[in-house]
DNA sequence: GTATGCTTTCGGC
DNA sequence: TTACGGCCGAAAGCATAC
């Protein structure tokens, strides 16, 4: 088998991108997307913010108030999410994306990876030229820039799209991979403050370090499955496929209550309203569920939830409240002093629905 | 022992 | 220094089946 040609396209702080591609007057501007929450008028996080903002310290995750204060003295906009918009520019560029290659995969909203093995020859100038290609038409159809990286495999890539941003085009050759991951240890996909954290106790603060280490301690302090995907990762190896992710694997709604409460009474109709949205949404992809799951935040903002799996897959709305409101009550009990902060209702389980059709279909031309 | 399935938690954006 | 969302996918941790 000869060496594949992967590319990751990462698109710019994109929710704030659609919304200056939107209105064009704002470009200049800090522009700060927020998920607002119903507890008061200014209360809710960052989603994401433009460059201009971030300059301020003004990044994903901040609250609303404390980015205010950050760019007062600025003219900002604070512009409230609007996700119809974002997945409709999505989508739009993913099938942009998923012409210029073989095989296709969306990995959210705004990342996707191509296999362009085929398309370049295993040519890395030829996988240049496709991925500068792509990168003005992406610009020219939707006017949004983004961040490519090309590499061998999905996780150099992934490394190599975040290198140089936004607008960047970052190549690494085979052999450049060692090179290329000489920098800190939480440059790998998955390695957030939790783990680097662990490494740090460890003396590790690099990916050569990593790489250096004992493959047997490395196994000891994360397990099986994390320890083997450092030690690999340490070392730019990755043989995952690039695959069309046919169904999405969960489905979920959750909000923020007025105010914290464990009263029932008043948890009741915010989780009935979660669960026919995301019961709608179910329909609407013609999906059914076997799983379904309720999501507690209590006022620490720790996170609880609790599942139950079905005798067989549904889309009935009323089945699923049922289920959820159970399993909400039986969280209520089991924590009487348990004080609600948000609720959600998650749907796992996912599969097809009219598959018989299909069957069907597939006997009658077979 | 290994495979599989289920519940819960974690981390990215 | 406090402040604090709404999603997603994946894996840990456990139980059960073969």
């Amino acid at each position: 088998m000869s060496q594949r040609i992967i590319i990751h396209i990462d698109l710019d702080y994109f929710y704030a991108q659609c919304e200056e591609t939107a209105n064009p007057s704002i470009r200049y501007k800090p522009v700060v997307v927020c998920v607002y929450s119903a507890r008061t008028e200014e209360s809710g996080v960052v989603s994401t913010s433009n460059y201009e903002a971030r300059k301020f310290g003004v990044r994903a995750g901040i609250p609303i108030v404390r980015a205010k204060k950050l760019l007062e003295s600025t003219s900002a906009v604070f512009l409230p999410m609007n996700r119809p918009l974002y997945e409709s520019v999505s989508q739009r560029i993913m099938a942009l994306i998923q012409s210029y290659g073989d095989s296709f995969e969306k990995s959210g909203v705004d990342e996707a990876y191509l296999d362009i093995s085929e398309g370049s020859r295993g040519n890395y100038d030829s996988a240049e030229t496709i991925a500068s290609k792509l990168k003005q038409a992406i610009l020219s159809e939707a006017h949004i820039t983004c961040s490519i990286g090309i590499a061998p495999n999905k996780l150099l890539a992934k490394i190599a799209s975040d290198y140089v941003k936004p607008d960047g085009l970052t190549v690494v050759k085979p052999k450049q991979v060692q090179d290329f991951l000489k920098g800190p240890v939480n440059r790998i996909p998955g390695v957030g403050t939790k783990i680097e954290e662990r490494l740090k106790q460890l003396n590790v603060r690099t990916v050569d370090e990593l790489a250096r280490l004992n493959p047997i301690i490395l196994n000891e302090v994360f397990g099986k499955s994390l320890g083997g995907y450092l030690f690999r990762a340490a070392r730019g190896e990755d043989n995952e496929p690039v695959r069309d992710r046919i169904l999405p694997t969960q489905l979920s709604r959750i909000s923020t209550l007025k105010r914290n409460t464990s009263d029932f009474r008043i948890i009741r109709p915010v989780l009935r309203d979660l669960t026919q949205s995301v019961v709608e949404s179910l329909k609407g992809k013609e999906l059914s569920c076997k799983s379904v799951s309720i999501i507690g935040i209590l006022s620490d903002l720790s996170i609880h939830t609790r599942s139950a799996t079905l005798d067989s897959a549904t889309t009935d709305s009323r089945l699923i409240i049922e289920v959820a409101e159970r399993l909400m009550q039986q969280f209520l009990e089991s924590r009487s002093q348990a004080n609600l902060r948000r609720v959600g209702v998650k749907l796992s389980g996912l599969s097809k629905l009219s598959g018989q059709t299909n069957i069907k279909a597939f006997f009658s031309t077979s």
